[in-house]
DNA sequence: GCAAGGAACCGCCAAA
DNA sequence: CTTTTGGCGGTTCCTT
């Protein structure tokens, strides 16, 4: 049999989970990770078979959008037979909606998993449902930040890890967001086929994610994280901390460098200077928060940070080429609006 | 939409 | 000698 990176080519199928409420953009950036190191691996060694093959599954089958304003064609329903399921996916839903972690059927199916598939994953606070299927039980786990206390308070028998970016115990992986989902990704990618192979599916997701659009834009800056061996940290830390005092001198001073040498290596390493980056990192955020369904702008202003609405709306121009109230209405019309084809098993955005 | 002041960026050069 | 770092100053861009 053929093997390389120590697994054996047969294709391994990876399941992304979709329930109502669920933030199918938590789902997109790993499943690219998938579909990008299935491309490679075929183009690379001739394979006929692909070494990944990508699937959604919801709550029933056929075409649905999620509240992201994304739409797909779920292949499979939960419930469904998973007989040579390799990995499934959970995505996080919408803050400020426990309840929605609470669906029994969900719940009871991701229980019966364990020990039939190699790995159960969740993307940021997806973490809350396999805590509240029961997965995590005296085991590692990590979410966004923003909700690690709150997972730490409900659930005192998980080990919360705050500041990793993912985990890994036996066969459960968590991760802390979007972010953390590429890197962790990327991670299970080395794991089965070797690290030369994650390292190429990095930078051809950069290149993919730079192209121009809308939502491919929006993660351009998350991926950087990927390639960046000096500054991972510190990106970690704009995100974290996005209302503070984020100068150039202030980060040469987090970075302990010279604000002249900082600004250098920082936009070779990045391919833009700090200041343009974090300006990046701020509208990006406030895309996923309107995008989430946040329709207060001022309030979405302050909490990425922009000094005024006026700021964001002109960072917005700059960046994209909208207003973040064209952007907005896009979401909310994406949302509630007509579905278009949906393409066999992807997610398209609109 | 404008003017004034400030921040960011980058080329250049010198020191480590 | 090469590479990395840090300071200076002019220009551009941004904020108020």
């Amino acid at each position: 049999m053929l093997t390389i990176g120590g697994s054996a080519l047969n294709t391994k199928r990876i399941i992304g989970v979709t329930y109502p409420g669920s933030v199918l953009l938590d789902l997109a950036a790993p499943m690219e990770v998938f579909h990008f190191a299935s491309d490679t691996l075929c183009d690379d060694a001739g394979l006929t078979a692909p070494p990944y093959k990508v699937e959604i599954w919801a709550a029933q089958r056929g075409p649905t959008a999620s509240m992201s304003g994304l739409e797909f064609n779920a292949t499979g329903a939960i419930g469904d037979d998973i007989t040579g399921v390799d990995t499934v996916l959970v995505p996080g839903a919408k803050s400020g909606h426990p309840e929605i972690y609470r669906d029994r059927r969900l719940l009871d199916w991701l229980q019966s998993l364990v020990g039939r598939v190699r790995r159960i994953v969740s993307v940021g606070s997806g973490t809350f449902v396999l805590a509240e299927a029961g997965l995590l039980h005296g085991r590692k786990a990590t979410t966004h930040w923003r909700d690690a206390d709150l997972l730490k308070r409900g659930y005192s028998h998980i080990s919360v890890v705050k500041d990793a970016l993912f985990t890994k115990d036996g066969a459960i992986y968590t991760s802390a967001g979007v972010a953390g989902g590429i890197d962790q990704a990327l991670a299970m990618v080395e794991e089965d086929y070797g690290r030369a192979l994650s390292l190429k599916v990095a930078r051809r997701l950069v290149i993919y994610l730079r192209r121009p659009g809308e939502h491919t834009q929006l993660s351009a800056f998350l991926a950087s994280q990927a390639r960046t061996v000096r500054f991972g940290e510190l990106i970690d830390w704009i995100y974290r901390s996005l209302r503070a005092d984020l100068s150039v001198p202030r980060l040469a001073e987090m970075a302990a460098m010279s604000p002249r040498n900082f600004t250098r290596v920082f936009s070779e390493e990045l391919g833009a200077p700090p200041a343009e980056f974090v300006r990046g990192v701020r509208v990006e955020v406030a895309c996923r928060m309107l995008a989430d369904g946040h329709e207060a702008l001022g309030a979405v202003a302050r909490e990425c940070g922009f000094a005024s609405e006026e700021q964001m709306r002109r960072a917005f121009q700059a960046t994209l080429k909208q207003s973040p109230r064209e952007f907005l209405e896009r979401a909310r019309a994406a949302r509630h609006g007509v579905l278009a084809s949906a393409s066999e098993g992807g997610w398209a955005a609109r």
